[in-house]
DNA sequence: AAGAGGCCCTGATAGC
DNA sequence: TGCTATCAGGGCCTCT
């Protein structure tokens, strides 16, 4: 569910709270996320002082000392909520669509602060955490990945080779993480409606124009998205913490039968199911 | 080897 | 009211 832009909000907020602070207590509660959480999970994390909170494509990245890092990917449905100990009563929300209380169920892993919890929520179970031991593995992690769309590696030539013969439609591609790393469902639409194309069109058939759009759009969306504080677009009526504003942007997801947003266009937008994944489009400026 | 599709899981909502 | 079906922002695995 969060793509790079909502991956990155929670991140930001992360940061701040727990930079420079050390982790007195990892409770885990359901070990059965996508992957399971080893046994000696809390023992990596347990006592030590966290350096920064960053961020690669969808997944956080907490820089612990000694170089050890402890990814998380929030899957589908995966939040995290810190709780203020000395202000029990509120909870500073770092998901972006969530209401500001903490959910009853479905909270898997605790990591306890001073005066301070940080919540780990995900009720499909999808998102994983996962150690890594030193730089060199953490970069190692991260090379089997495409570039994130504002890499300099993200180029007209790399998406020009890339789409060489591949016959496969764009817009998978764009959900495609070994292509591009942090596009998901929803900015994959969105990306296609600014840069007029039809998702189901076949990379190849790809024009350089066409993929220097692709490219550009990619960076404009996903940059507008952040500053925007990511979409919410679900149960954020109650929000009192960050909470996105993209989702009034959408051109197109979640539009479907809505006039095109384009001047001079009389299309409708359509959705269509492929694999159990819905793509929204306009159908007619989108050649 | 690339590409299509199934599957992991729970919850909200729609339709009967 | 209570059942069933469908869909949700991801990504890995398998089959052809």
């Amino acid at each position: 569910m969060p793509e790079l832009p909502e991956v990155e909000i929670v991140r930001q907020s992360l940061h701040k709270k727990i930079k420079k602070k050390s982790i007195k207590k990892v409770i885990i509660r359901n070990r059965n996320l996508r992957f399971k959480i080893p046994g000696d999970f809390e023992s990596f994390l347990k006592d030590k002082k966290i350096i920064k909170v960053s961020r690669f494509s969808k997944y956080l990245i907490i820089h612990l000392q000694n170089e050890y890092y402890c990814l998380i990917h929030l899957g589908m449905s995966g939040t995290i909520h810190i709780l203020d100990k000395k202000k029990p009563q509120k909870f500073t929300n770092t998901s972006y669509y969530h209401s500001p209380f903490l959910p009853e169920k479905h909270n898997h892993a605790e990591l306890e602060f001073d005066n301070l919890k940080v919540i780990y929520n995900d009720p499909r179970r999808f998102g994983f955490f996962e150690i890594i031991k030193n730089h060199q593995d953490l970069e190692k992690r991260f090379k089997l990945m495409g570039p994130e769309p504002f890499s300099d590696k993200f180029n007209l030539n790399y998406v020009v080779n890339y789409f060489k013969n591949k016959n496969k439609d764009i817009k998978s591609f764009l959900l495609d993480q070994k292509f591009v790393s942090g596009i998901g469902n929803i900015y994959a639409s969105e990306i296609l409606f600014a840069s007029k194309i039809n998702p189901f069109k076949k990379a190849k058939r790809l024009n350089k124009n066409e993929c220097l759009n692709v490219i550009l759009n990619s960076k404009k969306i996903l940059e507008q998205a952040i500053i925007k504080g990511g979409s919410s677009i679900r149960d954020f009526k109650d929000i009192t913490g960050n909470k996105g504003n993209f989702q009034k942007e959408f051109k197109v997801y979640q539009q479907e039968g809505a006039n095109c947003k384009r001047t001079n266009c009389k299309g409708i937008i359509k959705k269509k199911m492929t694999s159990n994944r819905s793509t929204f489009f306009c159908v007619s400026c989108q050649k």
